[in-house]
DNA sequence: GAAGGGATACTCGGATACGCTATGTCCGAGTCGGACAGG
DNA sequence: CCTGTCCGACTCGGACATAGCGTATCCGAGTATCCCTTC
């Protein structure tokens, strides 16, 4: 069980993004020098923030990404949500009503499989953990990024 | 992000063997065929659990699987762990650290990273809700499985 | 009746094949901003 | 000075290739139980 690395590279450009305070659109080219990443499939993997709402994009010349909202307004488990399709790690398959143990039991599956009810507990409160951390948050945690934001994305071009 | 279809065989399992209160092993055809599952795979998902200590395995004649513990004294996390290979859905590759990003920050990487820290703390309480449930609250939650399973494992062999 | 031997029914562990999905790359189309030329 | 045209930079969306892992199957080896034979 693992999610995929676009998570990572999402909150991180997030949080890059929202150090820069005037929302200048960043494009795709430097925000993939930043952390090395496959500038192509990175791109694919924020067009998908993109369409959450998430972030902003802006074709043209000076076009690129921003935030398209304030950082204490996103949370994590946004950002998680729209990078991985289903927020349901278990997928039950109701194995339950197949074979033998179909065949005998009788009217017995109208209600929900235990499980299944433990397990959309357990997720319920992961997500939770997530939804109560914004991107302002990460952002708090390392004074020194914004800075070094400042320094790496003055106004000049590539 | 998913978690493979082994949990849900391995509960069910679980379940089930707890259901046989006199811990007679049963063979892992009659498992399969209870839930129309295939043979080979699920005894490979099993023995994940054999070794976690949380089932028991009996070779010969008579041979079969078992509970290694009473059901009040398996959680359901400890199946989940045993299953997948790491209870960590997001795996931190240090992106932060590659690149221009990681050439121009100081000393800054002695602390962990901060979307690291919000990640533990929602799989810690993924975590901590999946070992609230035993094996013993699921057989609770369809007292018919208990009737169901004293008829369809009598003493006789298949 | 007790001991020995073989058949049977299981589990164990490794090796192998298949398929799906995440990952990664490429390309044509559309859009914006700036440079440049002509009026 | 104003306007129209061209060009470059960038994003968008789809198509395609690659790799890794979950799924699935097969096989040889080991072990316990049962039964049958033999003494």
């Amino acid at each position: 069980m693992r999610m995929g690395e676009g998570v990572e590279w999402g909150l991180h450009c997030c949080v890059t993004l929202g150090w820069l305070h005037d929302r200048t659109p960043v494009s795709i080219r430097r925000l993939a020098a930043l952390f090395d990443l496959p500038q192509e499939y990175l791109k694919k993997r924020l067009q998908r923030l993109a369409r959450a709402g998430i972030l902003a994009s802006a074709p043209g010349a000076a076009g690129g990404w921003s935030l398209a909202r304030p950082p204490e307004r996103i949370t994590v488990m946004e950002v998680v949500a729209a990078m991985e399709d289903g927020l349901e790690p278990f997928r039950c398959t109701e194995i339950r009503q197949r074979g033998v143990n179909g065949q005998e039991a009788g009217g017995e599956f109208d209600r929900p499989c235990g499980i299944v009810s433990v397990m959309r507990g357990a997720e319920l409160a992961w997500r939770r953990e997530l939804a109560a951390h914004t991107i302002a948050d990460l952002m708090a945690r390392s004074p020194a990024g914004a800075e070094r934001a400042r320094r790496s994305y003055p106004r000049t071009t590539a």
